[in-house]
DNA sequence: AAAAACATTAATCATTTGATTAAACAATTT
DNA sequence: AAATTGTTTAATCAAATGATTAATGTTTTT
């Protein structure tokens, strides 16, 4: 658990909450392990956040936005094809989920100790209703049978990308990869998700 | 959070600590909460487990074998194809997760903690190597290209099934569905997955 | 029935932990 | 330079929490 030595001592807090509550969840985390970690005398955690819970308030609400700062502009593009959009969301979560792979399991199991709190909090629905995306992907027409279910797409888009991530403890165990190897797999699975959602969506 | 009332004492403390440790992880859990729960006293918690951790252990392992046992004979069976091992599997799990839903995340996040502790324990690993299952997936020709590769394959059937148990308080807020339009959902999964797997593999 | 082993409780301990206070220090303003 | 405002620290508090103890009750064994 590496310090953080730059930056303002409010930053600084900041940078390190960031990290040991996203690494650690809400209870297991000690106001002295960020204290610690950012170098600065515990009070003044106090001084600037007021509580420990306002603190994780914040971090909370600045790493559910990773997952939809970007989405937007995806899914309303006019000038891509519905191809094209999963092609980019793919990539564009694998990339932030290398950058912060623990961030899904904080948010989820936030979200689960507290389900109230944090509804609203993303506004991803907002951005999925009447969006182009949605639109295109209602367009589609199987070969055979009824249309595909957006839901169930959306499922299926965000199980093959964000998974992996959460169950990386128990994936590491069983196919016995270490940190840059999981990278390399992620990597392949930006352009392998997208042929697989092609596949499920248009034989069925 | 209903009392458990029902048996001896040292099982309705066990019966409350897997209730309460698998919805709320081990340090969100005290012991003043499980002591509660099963309506005994809190030294009786101690007089039969010895400390909380040991009797995390405890609720641990066993959660971690539900995701064991029972996989084994599905894999080693050899007279069952590879798609009806899929369609068993698929099925085992949903119906598992859906009577202990909170369990996914408990696992995870728990080895996520202290990566080290659990490793070993289920043993995973030993059940696929060398299964008839791996045999059989190994076999699969792709009508184009090169054949599958086991990981991905493992990971993709693992993140249909599971993901959506571990993101349900996201997916309930994206998706406005309740607990039993949920378990409607993860019934019309168990056959759709076997279907996009298969198609997943065999145009690839 | 006496003794021994097991089960249960209320009270209490020792630490941990989130938070506060009062004083010292530093920067900024007047 | 004096006053004011903002920052940082060491010391301390009060509450929460895991665990223990000593006493009492209950069951089992002899």
């Amino acid at each position: 658990m590496d310090k953080i030595t730059a930056g303002s001592a409010e930053e600084r807090i900041k940078e390190a909450a960031r990290k040991v509550f996203t690494e650690k969840g809400y209870a297991a985390t000690r106001t002295r392990d960020i204290a610690e970690a950012s170098g600065i005398n515990l009070a003044l955690l106090n001084y600037y956040f007021r509580s420990k819970e306002k603190l994780f308030d914040i971090i909370m609400k600045e790493n559910i936005q990773l997952f939809v700062q970007g989405v937007r502009e995806i899914l309303s593009d006019a000038d891509t094809s519905l191809k094209q959009k999963i092609a980019l969301l793919v990539d564009y979560y694998i990339n932030m989920l290398l950058k912060h792979p623990h961030v899904p399991m904080f948010v989820l199991s936030g979200m689960r100790q507290d389900p109230e709190k944090f509804v609203q909090e993303a506004g991803f629905k907002k951005i999925m209703h009447g969006s182009i995306f949605l639109k295109q992907l209602m367009e589609i027409k199987p070969k055979k049978k009824q249309n595909i279910n957006p839901m169930h797409f959306m499922i299926n888009l965000l199980s093959l990308t964000v998974f992996p991530f959460i169950a990386y403890p128990m994936m590491q165990q069983l196919f016995e990869f270490n940190s840059p190897e999981f990278a390399a797999i992620m990597e392949e699975r930006k352009t392998l998700i997208p042929v697989w959602i092609d596949q499920m969506m248009n034989q069925q």
